[in-house]
RNA sequence: GGGCCGAUAGCUCAGCUGGUUAGAGCACUGCGUUUACACCGCAGGUGUCGGGGGUUCGAGUCCCUCUCGGCCCA
């Protein structure tokens, strides 16, 4: 049923974007772009049903849905499978060669790998990823995603890297890009700069070293630190300036232990009387605390790091003491780690440590990819900029993000926090080799020395570039490195400074216009919450410095998948679930209704249950739709006006059109609310009552046991009630709706209209005979369930007492109540008039056979 | 330390703007299979709505407070 299906909707082209809707008709949707080179997830299918569910609806509704997806190859990821997969290894520095083909298998050890340029390894990614995309692609198909797959992109082919670098140019245009030699956050494994959207705090021991600095008449200032091996980098001292314990010290000197360098005193509030002694040293650079104070208090550079994570070989020339220069001499070259032990051993055979150390666990950053602390660099990096040094700018990114309906409303204060303790621009450049290069290039003076002020940009018409394999303009290659030549800038731009450009990227921006502004600012922008500080907040800066807009008006922010113990799965813990498992076991219909029944922003366990429970209503909806058609149901006898409301007789049949025009009217509701679990449960629960209740007592009339008009009026009832059913439930079960569709309609159900509550007017009568039935039905079962006979069993004659106006409407629909339940007599009895409940009493039943 | 979310039946959860006896599915118990459905149906029991205070004619729902979990940020 599934490929059939998807072969048919492949044909029919119904999920194809119609580029003539007008702006207003248009509905588009910013995907995620997966990982291609990621693994597959239940967690995938788990999101990308409940934007698909989203979009199917919108469709129904009459929207053009602009529904995209694209691949997310570009990045580390990547780079890391290319290079095990070929054997190859990126060297930006080297030429491009057109005809480069790969080793037919990958050389064992690593030293053996092709060295290739940066355009060859792209050129490998782009073939890699479309292999590892198709598996995706296929994943969702087969799941039912009514994704357009005309409207695919990938992070790195050549309309995403002009797009990005587009981007990039006209933020240097505008200004909101800029570059600056500044502290920076520095992973030294992969040597590479890193934002502080990167970070992860990691919970790792410590301790607490105390020893003291003096001033020139032997008084101690007793400081703690977790990080002594920064001693030869400080610069000052710092406390709290309501601190009376330092407050005498302020504004004077003192000379640090081992190297003899001599540091004023100062006051900031940053410093916490509570922590340590309540003073602290000022390195440059422990953390960014220390990169704050050098730049509010204006101190002196003494940097010892460098980019290798190693103490540097010379000894600094602002220690100028016999005894430090001989202590220097202990760290130079070594890494952090052994830099540590040195001054600690130091310290400890000179007697200088005024307590044992005090063991403690603190936070520590990291780079999420990372397995080192970070360290703080100066280098020369570019930024973006994002509101983290611009209050005014971050007043703008709040007011966006007001602007955006979230779903749900609360994931909104997750970007107010991030955006409120932003602590610096972002910064883009990366020291990788993989990535969108940073289109520009650098004169080169007469020395050979770059102008980094003065940055050389491509055309726009020129992009993509690489600016390691490409002359700047106006250049010849030869005069690469050469004084007065050029040097292309060697980083290449963090994956989200083109992550964030998804929508410009999807929309075709600056390549069709006319798509642009048909499509953008997008109307959804579905994602999970852990990348609200990413992806999130990047897209936003990037369209509002590029657009000055909003880049979306809705966003819907998904859960999580946690194991069936709510544990988060990862492959570590054995515990993630294949995600062609479920589709064959239980079917894509079913896969689905556990999607679309968690929330939006709930995370939510990997439940086969749910699964279970959806495959059986696709499978309850075949079969109640079978049964209609087997009692000569055809698409003739669904109700289309008001004439041929009059052939609907029945009360109680109009009763249960009124209950579904009520549930039209609140699942649209719910639907475009986002909350599809509350519509579905809505309808759900509707359908089994149907099953249930409706459809057991109308069989007798159904088989024509009541004659003609009473049959024509069960007919059209079910024809009416199909016909709406099956389009409220198309998209949650797209697969088993379409099929029953496709068995008496014509074309796909994902192509027809919602249903309209305004259409069931002409044939809704009150609700209430169904409820008045149903419940003299349950009694009447219940009573037969108790008394441990057969459903079947004949009654020979029961007593039904209840308020007047319930027994008018049981009285109204008596012969279907009396036919379902095999009841001979059913005495109605209306005993008082205060009588609230229809109660049973009095039922004789026949003797078994 | 700050922010956000959650705590409802044995389990997984629903309960929207306060309104009658708090719901669903799973699990459990009983009955049932010729006429849409055993990938099944019917019926049934199950609750200090995390604790404590308050507002109200009325609180699972609103307010305060505490406890415990989770996530994000310091």
């Amino acid at each position: 049923m599934e490929p059939k299906l998807n072969t048919a909707w492949q044909a029919e082209q119904i999920y194809h974007f119609d580029s003539t809707a007008s702006r207003d008709q248009v509905y588009s949707i910013d995907t995620p772009p997966p990982t291609a080179s990621g693994s597959l997830h239940v967690g995938h299918m788990f999101s990308y049903t409940q934007t698909d569910v989203m979009a199917r609806f919108k469709r129904m509704r009459g929207k053009k849905v602009f529904y995209p997806l694209g691949w997310d190859d570009n990045g580390l990821p990547t780079e890391r499978r290319v290079q095990n997969y070929y054997g190859v290894r990126c060297d930006p520095t080297k030429p491009y060669e057109p005809d480069y083909s790969p080793p037919a298998s990958p050389a064992k050890n690593q030293r053996d790998w092709d060295v290739i340029s940066r355009q060859n390894f792209i050129e490998l990614c782009e073939t890699l990823t479309v292999q590892d995309e198709k598996v995706f692609e296929d994943l969702f198909t087969a799941l039912g995603l009514s994704v357009d797959w005309r409207q695919t992109y990938r992070t790195i082919d050549d309309d995403s890297r002009a797009a990005s670098q587009r981007a990039f140019l006209r933020e240097v245009c505008s200004e909101n890009a800029y570059t600056a030699e500044a502290p920076t956050l520095w992973d030294v494994t992969f040597r590479t700069a890193v934002a502080q959207a990167e970070l992860e705090a990691k919970e790792r021991p410590g301790a607490y070293y105390r020893y003291p600095f003096t001033d020139g008449s032997g008084n101690e200032a007793v400081i703690a630190t977790t990080r002594p091996e920064l001693l030869p980098a400080c610069v000052a001292l710092v406390a709290h300036p309501e601190d009376e314990r330092y407050k005498p010290l302020f504004g004077k000197t003192v000379t640090s232990p081992l190297f003899g360098v001599e540091v004023p005193v100062k006051a900031h509030p940053l410093a916490d009387p509570e922590k340590g002694s309540g003073i602290a040293m000022i390195c440059t650079f422990g953390d960014m605390t220390d990169v704050t104070w050098w730049r509010e208090l204006q101190l002196p550079t003494r940097a010892l790091i460098g980019r290798d994570g190693r103490f540097q070989r010379e000894t600094p020339e602002w220690i100028t003491t016999a005894e430090g220069r001989t202590n220097y001499e202990q760290l130079a070259g070594k890494t952090v780690h052994s830099a540590k032990e040195a001054v600690v051993e130091l310290l400890t055979s000179g007697g200088l440590l005024r307590a044992e150390p005090e063991k403690i666990t603190h936070a520590v950053h990291f780079y999420e990819k990372g397995d080192k602390p970070l360290e703080v660099v100066t280098s020369r990096q570019w930024y973006i900029r994002n509101g983290g040094r611009d209050a005014q700018r971050r007043d703008q990114l709040l007011e966006r993000g007001r602007k955006i309906d979230w779903h749900p409303g609360f994931m909104r204060s997750r970007y107010e926090n991030w955006v409120e303790g932003l602590n610096g621009d972002w910064l883009i450049s990366r020291q990788r080799f993989f990535g969108v290069p940073i289109p520009v290039w650098y004169p080169l003076n007469a020395a050979g020395e770059p102008d980094y002020d003065n940055p050389i940009l491509p055309e726009e018409s020129q992009l993509p570039v690489d600016p390691a394999s490409q002359p700047a303009p106006g250049f010849d290659e030869s005069q690469r490195g050469q004084p007065d030549g050029f040097m292309g800038e060697p980083d290449v731009l963090d994956t989200w400074a083109t992550s964030s450009l998804t929508p410009q990227i999807a929309g075709k921006w600056e390549r069709d216009p006319e798509l642009f502004n048909k499509v953008f600012p997008f109307d959804l922008r579905p994602q999970a919450h852990d990348i609200i500080r990413t992806w999130l907040f990047s897209t936003m800066v990037r369209a509002n410095s590029l657009h000055d807009t909003v880049p979306w008006t809705n966003t819907a922010i998904s859960g999580w998948i946690l194991d069936p113990d709510r544990k988060k799965m990862s492959k570590s813990k054995g515990n993630v679930v294949v995600p062609t498992e479920p589709l064959e076991q239980f079917g894509a219909d079913a896969v689905r209704y556990w999607a679309a029944s968690a929330k939006l922003g709930a995370d939510t366990a990997y439940e086969v249950g749910q699964m279970k429970i959806g495959r059986r209503l696709a499978i309850k909806l075949l079969n109640a739709s079978k049964f209609a058609f087997g009692m000569g149901v055809t698409e003739e006898h669904i109700v289309a006006d008001d004439a041929a409301a009059q052939v609907i007789t029945e009360p109680l049949d109009r009763a249960l059109l009124a209950k579904l025009r009520t549930v039209v009217d609140q699942t649209t509701g719910q639907f475009e609310n986002y909350d599809y679990a509350r519509a579905l449960d809505i309808m759900e629960s509707f359908f089994w009552s149907f099953t249930d209740d409706y459809v057991e007592l109308v069989k007798d009339r159904a088989y024509g046991a009541q004659g003609e008009a009473a049959q024509a009026s069960v007919r059209a009832t079910l024809a009416t009630a199909l016909d709406v059913l099956l389009r409220l439930f198309a998209p949650v079960l797209p697969f088993a709706t379409d099929e029953v569709w496709r068995w008496w309609r014509h074309g796909s159900v994902h192509a027809a209209a919602w249903p309209q509550a305004a259409a069931l007017d002409a044939v809704a009568g009150s609700p209430a005979v169904l409820d008045a039935v149903s419940e003299a039905l349950t009694g009447l079962r219940r009573a037969k369930a108790e008394a441990k006979v057969k459903q079947r069993t004949e009654i020979l004659s029961a007593r039904i007492t209840g308020p007047k106006q319930a027994l008018g409407y049981l009285e109204s629909a008596l012969s279907d109540l009396g036919a379902a339940t095999r009841a001979r007599a059913l005495e109605l009895v209306s005993e008082w008039e205060t009588a609230k409940e229809i109660s049973i009493s009095d039922v004789v039943l026949a003797d078994q056979e």
